[in-house]
RNA sequence: GUGGGUAUAGCGUAGUUGGCUAACGCGUCGGAUUGUGGUUCCGAAGAUCGUGGGUUCGAGUCCCAUUACCCACCCCA
């Protein structure tokens, strides 16, 4: 038989098990610090019926999802979890508490080209508040301050998330009377800080047909900076001119109000009046992140306010806000950098038992207390050489080792080793417990990535 | 989807103007006598040089096609 050369497909990350331990231990912190925040953990089908995914209809979205038929039916994979999400509100409405707040942590696939840090798998870390009717700005203003609380625990520090509105850009749009075009010109507004405010106004100009007035008035408009107070208050320079405008104006004064309110440093995040990214379901506010060091890889976290994304779906007005993380991406430039925690490099087990004689029962038996006393714990039950358990001890990373030989068993305890210092101990399976907890403690609360400090 | 580049053992690479049995590092596996790993030393396995065709006495090296991957654009987490 003809051997199948193994391979993964590009764009889909696949890791060895210790990578796979700390990407794991990313979940696991987003996980808790969602919770914190009362967030309901939900699962979706990583498949839908292509009609409900595809029902907003048109644009990127159409372009990159993954669509095939079974049989009769057809079927695309989730592009994101925000869609996913509406259709599920929409069909519970009935059922369910608002506002509804969910928190999801999944696979979502695109079929475009990968890239350096752009996969066609990845993971998103999802949450969302959806509300009946209305939802308060102030839901805007939590989002954020979830994602500082979240990339803080991460480890990150070095990071901005910078806000704007789309209340307030599409306002500003048809104060110029460009009301459709909008879209197109957010497009091209958000390569300024890429290819310069000279080749923005070009494009502007010559592939939007903008009069020369108009586009000097959207780069004017843009070159607004400055802090979060005096963007502001360069922007009231505007209002009464568009309702639209004044909505988002204000919106964006709550937001960045109430920010300080949960505790997020002014220094963390930013009024940037470039952004209008994400997709094109956004309304009113929108997030995107930047890590300050690695500016070139895009934003690891967007979202934004959504207020008419469930209109396909019911008659019922279902606005919603929310942020996600793109999990995937962030692990491979934290990776690629070299940020990943080391001490948060955990093995499969705590302790490796290491039988000696022909007999494992006694063997089972310490893992059995072990495992009562909350020890993971793993026997080599294989018949190799003592060397070669312990080479397997030492690859796994399992910081003790058990020895259970004749004079272990003969005397009811077991030789602990701890791998790291070599140091050896004969101790009862309650008082190797013990000693591995209190070896561990550390361990366990440190943060999956060591980010290094700038000078 | 558009444009450019690259394809040599599991991974990273070397391979001169085409010339003998394709080299190196890491990793893997085995050994350095009996219950002690991560260091060191010794040894072994592992590549029809992405695939198909062509030019040539002779091709990893040149040409064509094809596929995959990478980079940029588009778009985005």
């Amino acid at each position: 038989m003809p051997i199948q050369k193994p391979r993964t497909l590009s764009g889909f990350m696949e890791l060895l098990p210790q990578k796979q331990a700390l990407f794991d231990a990313m979940v696991e912190t987003l996980r808790e610090v969602y919770a914190l925040y009362g967030f309901f953990d939900l699962d979706t089908p990583l498949m839908e019926a292509s009609e409900v995914l595809l029902a907003k209809g048109g644009g990127e979205t159409e372009k990159q999802i993954y669509r095939f038929q079974k049989g009769d039916n057809d079927l695309s994979l989730r592009f994101d979890l925000t869609v996913p999400l509406a259709k599920y509100v929409a069909l519970h409405q009935n059922e369910l508490a608002f506002p509804f707040r969910r928190c999801q942590i999944g696979k979502v696939y695109r079929g475009e080209r990968a890239q350096r840090g752009r996969f066609r798998e990845f993971y998103q870390a999802d949450i969302d508040v959806i509300g009946d009717g209305k939802l308060d700005i102030l839901n805007d203003a939590e989002m954020p301050a979830i994602i500082h609380h979240a990339f803080t625990r991460l480890g990150l520090t070095r990071f901005v998330i910078r806000v704007n509105n789309r209340k307030l850009l599409n306002g500003f749009y048809a104060m110029l009377g460009l009301t459709d075009s909008a879209g197109e010109i957010m497009r091209l507004v958000d390569k300024l800080e890429k290819i310069g405010p000279e080749k923005v106004d070009a494009a502007l100009r010559e592939d939007l047909g903008l009069s020369p007035a108009q586009a000097g008035d959207i780069l004017s408009f843009m070159a607004i900076q400055g802090s979060n107070a005096d963007v502001l208050a360069a922007l009231e320079g505007y209002r009464g001119r568009d309702g639209t405008f004044d909505q988002g104006l204000d919106e964006l004064g709550a937001v960045c109000r109430h920010l300080a309110a949960f505790g997020v440093p002014e220094a963390r995040f930013q009024v940037d009046l470039t952004i209008a990214r994400g997709l094109d379901y956004y309304t009113g506010t929108v997030y995107e992140t930047r890590l300050l060091d690695y500016p070139e890889i895009g934003s690891p976290c967007s979202g934004g306010r959504y207020d008419n994304l469930a209109e396909y779906y019911t008659e019922k007005q279902l606005p919603g806000v929310g942020i996600s993380i793109g999990l995937t991406r962030l692990f491979y430039v934290l990776d690629e950098q070299g940020l990943l925690s080391p001490e948060r490099l955990t093995a499969p087990a705590e302790v490796l038992i290491l039988p000696m004689t022909g007999d494992q029962a006694p063997a089972v038996e310490l893992a059995t207390a072990l495992r009562a006393a909350g020890v993971r714990t793993q026997i080599y039950f294989e018949e190799k050489k003592f060397k070669q358990k312990m080479a397997y001890a030492d690859k796994l990373g399992v910081p003790f080792a058990a020895i259970l030989g004749e004079e272990e068993i003969a005397q009811g305890k077991v030789a602990l080793k701890d791998m790291a210092t070599g140091a050896q101990e004969l101790l009862t399976a309650q008082q190797a417990a013990q000693a591995v907890h209190a070896a561990l403690v550390d361990r366990r609360s440190a943060a999956p990535i060591r980010e290094r400090k700038p000078d």
